[in-house]
Order: C-alpha cells, then sequence, then structure tokens
DNA sequence: CGGGCTGTTGAGGAGCGTCAACCCGTGTGG
DNA sequence: CCACACGGGTTGACGCTCCTCAACAGCCCG
C-alpha cells in the first residue's frame, strides 16, 4: 500500500501534524522525531483503496485532508460503510494493535491526503511512554463502548429514529431549543443510508417523512434541523423512562450522551403508567389536544380520500386514532369534576359512530356524514376542554386557549379539504374564514400574553412564520395544481400543529 | 458493589487467579502482590446485579464461577443481551479505562463468584508494566473488531445464519468434516435468543428449521451439530465470494475466523457470476440436482396440500424452484453438446407447465395432472443428465448414479405421499416398491466403489443410517395416525437428501 | 444529446416481532 | 397428596417495517 508515488511532507509538517492530533499532542521530542521519520505522506484519488480485507495491518492513518470510507462486503455483494473518516481522525489503530488483517476494506471517497505511520515504529513508542499507551487504552476502549451503543441502537430503534440520531450527532450535538441548525451532509446520501444501516430508498423516506412531520426541511446536501420540534419529539416520546436514568444513547461519531429518541413520528405521548400524578394544565394540554386530533383525523381521512400524501396519512390516521384513544383513557382517570366527567362521557359516545366513519375506505359518498359527526363530537370536546380549567386560573386559561389553536389549524385544513370534495363551497369558505379570522385573534392575545417571556416569544415566532406560510397556501386555492396545492397545505398545516404543541408545552410550563 | 459480605480468598489464592489469566500470566511478582491486595472476592447470588447503567466504573472483573449477563434496557423496556459472561472471563476493563460510566447493567445469570480488581491498582499497575499495557491494547483492539463483526453480521445475516454461526461459535470451532459435535446452551434459550438479537419464539423457529433441513438435532438445552450436513451447507452457500477471501466471520466468544456461513436453509447455491468456469463432474452434480428438485417440489406441494409441515412445504418450494431456475441457467451456459443443449430445451419446455401446476393451490383435484406432468419433466431432466455425463468418464458416471440417489429419496417420498392423496394405491405402491429396490442397489455400488476412500465411506454410511430411518417409516405406513408418519416421511428424506447431496460432493471431488 | 449517477417514488413481498394460546415440568401452599 | 400457579418453551395468526425491484426525474459530463 505504501509503495506509491508521493510528495512527502517535511519532517516539521510532519510532526506538526502529529502534535494536532490527541493522541500524540504531549509526545516527547525524541518520540516524535521518531514517529515523524516513520510516516509518509501519501495521496488517494477518488475511489482508490487504501487497504483491503485480508492484508496485514502495517501502519496507523492520519487523514489530513479528504473523506475516506470503511466498508464491508457483504457474502451478496452488498456493501455496508462501517465508518466514514474525515480529516483529523486517526485510524488503523484497531487492526494494528489487535495484530489481525483487516476485517473490512477502506476506500478514498473523495481525493484525501493520509498520513501513514509504520506501525513498527508506533508500536516502539507505545511501549516507550506510558502516556501514548494511557491514551490508546483510553481511545479504543471509548470506541468499543460506541460501537457497542451502535449495535443496540441498531436492534432498539426503528430506522427514523437512527435518521434523526444521526443527524443529531452530525449537528454536533444539538443545543438551541429553537430556531433552526443547518447541517450539511458530509457524504452522498446512499452512502450516508449504508453508514446508518438502511437502504437508500428507506433513507429518502424517513428524510421525507421527517420533513412532512416538520421536525427537518431538507434542501438538496442542507438539511435545516427545526429545534423547537425536535426537543418537543424528544421530549413526547422519550417519556417512559426514569428520569435522569435514560438509557444512553451514543451519537455517530465524536458524540456525547444525548436524551432519549422517540419511537414514533408524532406521539405527543402519554405516559402509560397507571396511578401517574398529572398536573391540572397538563390535563387542559392532553384534553386541548383531543379536539385536534379530532380534527386531525378528518384531515388525514380526506387527505386518504383524495390521494393527498396517502402514505402520510394513513401513518397520521392511525397515530391520531391511537393517541386520541389513549388519552381518553387517562382524561377519564382524571375528571375532577361531575361536569368534566358527564362532559368526557358524552365525548366518548360521540367518539364511537365518528370512529366507525373514519375506518372505512373513504368515499367521496361519506364525506357529508363524516362532516357532521366530526362537528358534534369536536363540541362536546370543546366543552369537555373547558369542563377541565378551573375557572379561576389565569393559566390554565392561557394553555386552553393556546391549545385550541391547535385545533383550529387543522380545523382550517379540514375544512379546505373538504371543500374540494362533496361539501358546498360556499359553507366550507365562510367557516374557514371564520375559523382564520378567530386563529389570528387568538394568536396576537398569545403573544400579548408571552411578552417578558423570551423563550415563548421565540416560540410564538416560529408559529407565527409557519401561520403566515399556511394562510398564503390556503389562499392560492386557485392555483394551476389544485392537488398540488393541498399537499402544501396539509404539510403546512401539519408543521404548524407542531410549532403550536411546543408552544402550548411552553405555556403548560409557565406555571411552575 | 463492592461493600458486600465476602468469604475473601487468601492472597495466595487471589495470585494463582491472578496467574491464571492471560492478562496477568506474566506479571513482576510485586505487580502480582499489588494487585492481589486491592482485589476481593464477592459472591452473587442468582439475579443479584453487578453494576448498573449509570455508575462509575471503579473495579476490574474476573469470572471466578458462574455464570453472568451483561444487559441494555431500551426505551420500550426490552432487554438486549449484550454479552454471556463465563468463568475465565475478564470483563469491565472498557468502562474502566474509557471513564466512562456503565452504558449496561451487568447481573448474575447464576449463583457467581467474581474477583473484583480495584481500578487504582490495576491503572498503576498497567501504567508501570509495558507488558500489561500491550497485553490490555491488544485485548481492547480484538475485542471492537469483534463487536464491529457482530454489528456487521447483524444486519447482513437472517436470524437463521445468526443462530447456526453462534452454534458454530460454541462448539469452539467445528473441526471435524463427519460425525456430530454436542453442544449445552450455556444458558436458557430466551437469553440466548436475546444474545444474537432475536425474540424467544423466532429462536425457537430458527432451531426448528435447522432441526428439519437435518442441520442440527435438538433435545432440550443440548445441541447435536450434524457437521457433514454444515460443512455442505457452509459450502454450497457460501460460494459467492472469491476463494479464499471471504468477509470474516467473527465468532460470538473468543473466536476464530470461520468460514462464511450462508444466505438459506438448504441453497445448494450456485454462484452467479457469469463466466465461471465449472468443471465436468460439477456440471453433472448439477444437472442431476435438477431431477431431484422435481421430486422434492411435488413432495413440497403434497405435503402443503395434506398439511404436513406446511411452514417448512412453502420455503421448501419456493427454494426448490428458485434454485431450480438459478441452475438451469447454469446449465443453459454449460452445454457442451448438441446433445446436452437439446436436452436442456426439452427439460426447459416440459418445466413451465409442471411450474405452472405448482403454484396452484394444492387441490387434491390436481394432483393427478401433477402426477404426470412431473413424469414427464422429470424424464427428460434424467435424459439430459446422461447428456452431461461424457461416455468414458468413470467418475462422471459415479456422480451421475450418486447424484441420481438424490432424485429417488425423494421420489419414494413423493409416492408415500401421493398414495394418500387421489392416486390408486397401487399404482404408487408398485412405483414405491420398484424405486426402492433401485435405490438400494445403487447405494451398495456406491459403497463397493468407496472403498479406501475413508471420509466417503463414512459418508455413505451416514446416508445408509438415514435410509434405514426412511425405510422404517415408510413401512410404518399404516399406524394409528396417518399424519404423523407422513411428517416421520417427510422429515427424514429431507434428511437423507442432505445426506445424499454431501455424498456427491464427495464423488465429484474424487477427481482431484 | 445520450448516458451515467444520484435521488425519489410506488408496488409488492420477506422476515421477523407481537400477541395469544397452549404444553410441560417444577415448585408451593393448602 | 393434589391443586395450582409459574416460568420456560413452542406454535399459530397477524401485521409492521424495511428491503427489493422497477420506473423515473434531475443533473453533470463527455
Amino acid at each position: 500500500m505504501l509503495i506509491k508515488a508521493v510528495s512527502n511532507y517535511s519532517t516539521i509538517e510532519t510532526e506538526a501534524i502529529l502534535h494536532r492530533n490527541s493522541l500524540f499532542a504531549m509526545l516527547a521530542q525524541e518520540s516524535t522525531g521518531e514517529l515523524a521519520r516513520a510516516a509518509r505522506r501519501v495521496d488517494f484519488h477518488k475511489g482508490e483503496t487504501v487497504y483491503q480485507v485480508g492484508q496485514i495491518a502495517e501502519a496507523l492513518f492520519i487523514v489530513v485532508a479528504g473523506l475516506l470510507k470503511r466498508t464491508s462486503v457483504s457474502y451478496a455483494g452488498q456493501e455496508r460503510v462501517l465508518d466514514l473518516i474525515v480529516p483529523g481522525q486517526v485510524f488503523g489503530d484497531t487492526e494494528l494493535f489487535a495484530e489481525r488483517p483487516y476485517s473490512a476494506d477502506c476506500s478514498a471517497v473523495g481525493s484525501s491526503v493520509l498520513l501513514c505511520i509504520a506501525g513498527d515504529a508506533l508500536r516502539r513508542v507505545v511501549a516507550r511512554e506510558p502516556a501514548v499507551s494511557a491514551r490508546l487504552i483510553a481511545r479504543l476502549a471509548g470506541r468499543q463502548l460506541e460501537i457497542e451503543a451502535e449495535l443496540v441502537d441498531h436492534q432498539s430503534k426503528s430506522g427514523n429514529e437512527r435518521v434523526i440520531q444521526f443527524l443529531l450527532s452530525e449537528s454536533g450535538g444539538i443545543a438551541a431549543a429553537s430556531g433552526e441548525t443547518e447541517i450539511r451532509l458530509p457524504a452522498s446520501k446512499q452512502l450516508i443510508a449504508s453508514r446508518i444501516g438502511v437502504t437508500p430508498e428507506t433513507f429518502s423516506r424517513a428524510l421525507r417523512d421527517l420533513a412532512d412531520a416538520g421536525l427537518i426541511v431538507v434542501n438538496g446536501r442542507s438539511v435545516y434541523l427545526q429545534n423547537a420540534q425536535l426537543a418537543l419529539h424528544r421530549r413526547t416520546a422519550g417519556e417512559a423512562g426514569l428520569p435522569g436514568s435514560g438509557s444512553s444513547s451514543q451519537s455517530y461519531r465524536h458524540g456525547q450522551v444525548r436524551g432519549q429518541v422517540p419511537a414514533k413520528i408524532i406521539s405527543h405521548g402519554v405516559g402509560r403508567k397507571p396511578g401517574r400524578i398529572i398536573s391540572p394544565l397538563a390535563i387542559i394540554n392532553i384534553a386541548g389536544r383531543q379536539r385536534m386530533l379530532l380534527q386531525r383525523m378528518a384531515k388525514s381521512w380526506l387527505m386518504l380520500g383524495r390521494g393527498v400524501l396517502p402514505r402520510r396519512a394513513q401513518v397520521m390516521l392511525r397515530q391520531s386514532i391511537a393517541l386520541f384513544e389513549r388519552q381518553s383513557l387517562v382524561l377519564g382517570d382524571c375528571a375532577g369534576s361531575d361536569e368534566a366527567y358527564e362532559a368526557w362521557c358524552q365525548t366518548k359516545d360521540l367518539w364511537q359512530p365518528y370512529k366507525g366513519l373514519l375506518e372505512n375506505v373513504p368515499r367521496e359518498s361519506d364525506a357529508r356524514r363524516l362532516f357532521s359527526s366530526n362537528e358534534a363530537v369536536l363540541m362536546a370536546a370543546d366543552r369537555m376542554t373547558s369542563a377541565y380549567v378551573s375557572p379561576e386560573s389565569k393559566h390554565g386559561q392561557l394553555v386552553n386557549l393556546a391549545g385550541r389553536q391547535r385545533m383550529l389549524s387543522q380545523r382550517m385544513a379540514k375544512f379546505y379539504l373538504f371543500q374540494q370534495w362533496g361539501i358546498p363551497a360556499n359553507i366550507c369558505l365562510r367557516e374557514l374564514t371564520a375559523t382564520r379570522r378567530e386563529f389570528s385573534l387568538a394568536l396576537s392575545r398569545l403573544c400579548a400574553a408571552a411578552v417578558d417571556q423570551p423563550r415563548l416569544q421565540a416560540q410564538l415566532d416560529a408559529v407565527t412564520r409557519q401561520w403566515n406560510i399556511l394562510q398564503r397556501n390556503l389562499d392560492a386555492a386557485s392555483g394551476p395544481d389544485l392537488n398540488a396545492n393541498s399537499v402544501r397545505v396539509a404539510a403546512s398545516s401539519e408543521r404548524l400543529v407542531q410549532q403550536l404543541d411546543a408552544a402550548v408545552s411552553l405555556f403548560e410550563d409557565l406555571a411552575a
């Protein structure tokens, strides 16, 4: 391998590269010199192989520039990327010190420059310098834990979750709770997919799902992480564990331990544990969310019927129903007053026929019946939510108001879709206009209540942005391609409800 | 953790334990003493935890007796076994030297005795003794490669393959090419399943599939590896790679690199690579196998129709068809003479209608048509095989004869099943008797040809054993439970054909 | 301008996990 | 002593996830 034409580095340059690396940072001059003498620069063109399975490891590599991949080829000829290696990283140490032949191939993804250090010299230095040997031990042990974590993740997490995790680790560890973080994928999506352990198709679909859910925005190789959504997502879905002892999730590279990553997109999870104590505000949040779900179900049903993002709609509908019923149980347990309990019962009674309609394959002939059934159960759920709000609680009313906005967002999308399917345009338009006015009014009231709350303000700004987008899409009803606009309305209303849910949580936290 | 009532070892005993371990085998007396002073014995009852996620690692553990598991609990509360730790093994080093909190839980599966060495003392010794530090580095690096291999295996191999691999690694690395190797599972099947990364149900089914395929025999926690079958299996299914550079497959514990493990049970694989050079004897083997597959398809179809091992039958039928068609392509490319080519075309023509019948759901009314279609295409395939045998090749004729036995074995089972389903008993009985006589005669000729070939003789002995079993089952036609005997005939004929396939390969190798 | 490469989308299917029922051997308490 | 529960193991039914295959759109490059 080392038999290649090279334009070598000077000793000075080599030593500088060595010192820049944490493994050799604090090395005696003598040893640095020895390593530098045993090192040489090697250039690799795109696609060239650095080593192959079965070869004997005789050198350590430091990436000076470029990008490399370690891959393993399975019996069927499928190649799996084990590692993407970026400048500054060291590799080859494992096989060198394990004294085993390479079990993977390594090649350059793009033109790359490596510094190769002869194994014998390295072994001498390691044997002589306890500091280096200690660093090496720590490095090997740490890497072992990372790979092990990856192994565990790989079978306990779904593809979508692993994609999220990869993106977060790629962002260097998300910090901000709002705003967006841009990351650029370090390689083609195919390579990344293989690195994560899925097919390119699955990776593509995962990115689409996450984008539909409003967690990210994808533009070519740039991915914009929507921090508020992601934080919410992490919080809501990872509730099962004991606080403070969540299972560690390793990042894909030089990563720290982060919070958990959830099972399902948009599962505003409700802890399953019986007898959990839930704060009054949390109850309002949950009750209010039921209204939203009822609207979202109708929206999903209509999307399915009209072939708008059918894959996504199917999932949304199923998850909405499941979440609604789970939450309903919780609410039944938590009814604090007779009034609340009665409202809960009424909602429950109206829910059954509504659910029945939802489960039929969407047909235009059912649209009217769904319309009225939906309105009926929605009214009941709205009354129920109010019944859970104690009249004297200022915070409670705010949470209710904010929570109601979620419902309105879905309701607008619902009317938009109904208008195209069996319900007279004038009715829909009238309701749509009224709902829009109500939403805008309430939003300004919420903003007013959020002054002097910077995080809340930031979140409401995000809401406003999404709201403007949705409004544009609603206005564009007469565009050339009706269906494309339905997709936009569906997606943006979905993103809006996500932002709103985050906002409601913040209002809920306000009391604490 | 170390705050436990213990009956400690004497210093002498402790030092003996240390010295027995390869990490500390060649350690200066002084250091041994230091470690021994820092060590203490701790006993754990069944189920007791040694450490938990999140705790700080402060000791190294050596297992003196018992069995422990390292497990990781996923967000959903599912526990995955990362490692089963047996006496003599060292653990805890990784977390100790990575200086990270434990990312897994560790507990005793059965009552266990550990020697715990305080981390500080160990770190001092490692810093002072380059020999220990070198061993540790090699150990960590080696383990890292093993885990990485496991990661790769986990997504490139199916559950069944991983089970095979685990069993092989558990046997300490299969050596014998014939006979059987007994292994005892070190823990409950649930734990093993989790260790391999599948559910208990899947593990159970995998063992059953492997047993049905004749690769193993399971009896409680004892598993008997059928070495001949396994060797064959490995050889036939792992053919895709370049010879001598197959991708490494790590064992699950203290394991060496072994040969590849195949994709499918019973895929007497044919390399897909175009332009591969195939020896004349190999061609005869393949052509002869086509006959067998035709009979096996009928057998599977009848099994399906009669509900005999339906799950297994389904797989057999599908795989047989797929293999037949793959092999047919190879044969078409390799037709050496006009005669062979013509025979190939005829077979191909008769194959289509036969395949059509097979793809229908098995019904008794179709049995007759299948019967005759099967006989027709079988005759063609038999002529075709003969056409591939050059008349002057003694070896070629032997391979043909041996290969034909495979077909006969399936043919007998076929007649047995037909007899119960729509075809007059007297026809079936006549054919069955004739086939049995032919099989016995040919077998003795093969045995005669195998004198002075010990491996071949051993294999033919195995064949004879299976043959006797099959004969017993065929005779037991009048037993109380007809269906149970069909199961036995189906299974034992399956095992017989496996043994025969191994024998044919040996005949094929004879020329080399 | 055609051809290759990357990425996306849809349809269909294989594999495996989940749920539920059941069997069996073992321990436990009346 | 039996009744019973319990945990390990097996089996069947069913569905979800992800892979496979195929078609296609956009893009760069010769």
